[in-house]
DNA sequence: CGCAGAATTGAGCGGCGTTCAATTATTTTA
DNA sequence: TAAAATAATTGAACGCCGCTCAATTCTGCG
């Protein structure tokens, strides 16, 4: 067959991103599989290799995708902050890896071959992240600290993520922890000096 | 056929994991196979299965041979240690991670279906690192904060962790960050006051 | 020796990622 | 408008996977 509907061929590619993003919500990257994709967009297996070109992109542009949404969440909480921003910042991470948890996690479940790295586009949804938490950090640090504002943010965006994986994958249930969130205010709070 | 060797059921059951941690050290968990496993050991995929029960169950085996190593690991650092004790747990840590990539990511990678929690005898081995961990954090801390020691070296736990995952999986070099075990080592000292 | 029970096998099932020659639709050209 | 060129789509085929289980083979005991 030759072009069957009144898509272009960016517009397909984002159908097929959109329902890949929901099957990975639904069942995780463990269970995903690119012809269920196709099936639901109402194609065909063949098709999505013509868009995405191997499995692997399909996979980034979903996870891509996720980013995105995990930066809006973040943004959108921080606009209706009240109160200490840093804890609503890391509240907000915490909502969206619970709410999506399968999307969530197959961000870190998928990896590349060792030898290759994400695009460019998917590196700079990493980065809009990364740039909102700055920004956070940076307006809680006086004057004196503000060159460390980058490495610290890094720092303490790897301090909240171990302790959202633990929450995540029951460690700290195992270990007797059930206030993630707190310690890791604390964590933070400590980190940037009250 | 009937029993083949001298192989009792116990030690097949450890022959496999053996062979299986070596597999999935070689090649992680996205192509891990059982069957691959069976391959080595000598035996069919049929007799892994009547082994073990499950897939998971073998793939549960096989990671809890790696924290057993992992545990192992950071016991033998913190025996050599001289200077600071926190610092080389720390550093033992991420230098397991590097040394054992594979075996090590499967250990997250994996995850039981949600309504089940590990047998014990994995949650054990979870709780033997921790341990570990607690008697260097306790040691650390002073007579007044004691009881803060377990909560305390979850959270840095974590924390480590948090840094671990983000400097193996290439988030860290993207952020730019290329000095992950000092800039957590800041925060353990954060953490316990310095 | 014969037999009961334990251990092992491997073909068969459905599903996966991946490829690509064949087919069908659209667009361009004459 | 008809034919030729291009673009999009298909789906069977391949080799692999986890998983099952009737059939087979081995072992030890009476």
């Amino acid at each position: 067959m030759g072009r069957r509907s009144d898509h272009s061929r960016a517009e397909l590619s984002e159908i097929i991103v959109e329902a890949g993003y929901r099957h990975m919500d639904e069942v995780g990257f463990a269970h995903f599989s690119a012809r269920e994709v196709a099936k639901r967009v109402g194609y065909t297996i063949g098709t999505i290799y013509n868009v995405f070109g191997s499995y692997d992109a399909l996979i980034l542009a979903i996870n891509g995708r996720t980013l995105a949404l995990w930066r809006d969440h973040l943004e959108r909480r921080l606009q209706q902050a009240q109160g200490d921003r840093l804890q609503q910042a890391i509240e907000a991470y915490f909502e969206f890896a619970a709410r999506h948890g399968h999307a969530w996690a197959a961000i870190y479940d998928f990896r590349l071959p060792e030898d290759v790295s994400p695009p460019d586009t998917y590196q700079a949804k990493v980065r809009a992240i990364f740039d909102l938490v700055v920004a956070e950090v940076r307006a809680a640090l006086p004057a004196a600290r503000q060159p460390e504002a980058e490495p610290l943010t890094r720092s303490l965006l790897a301090t909240v993520h171990g302790h959202c994986v633990f929450a995540m994958n029951g460690t700290f249930a195992m270990l007797g922890e059930n206030d993630p969130a707190r310690a890791v205010l604390d964590r933070v709070r400590e980190a940037v000096g009250q």
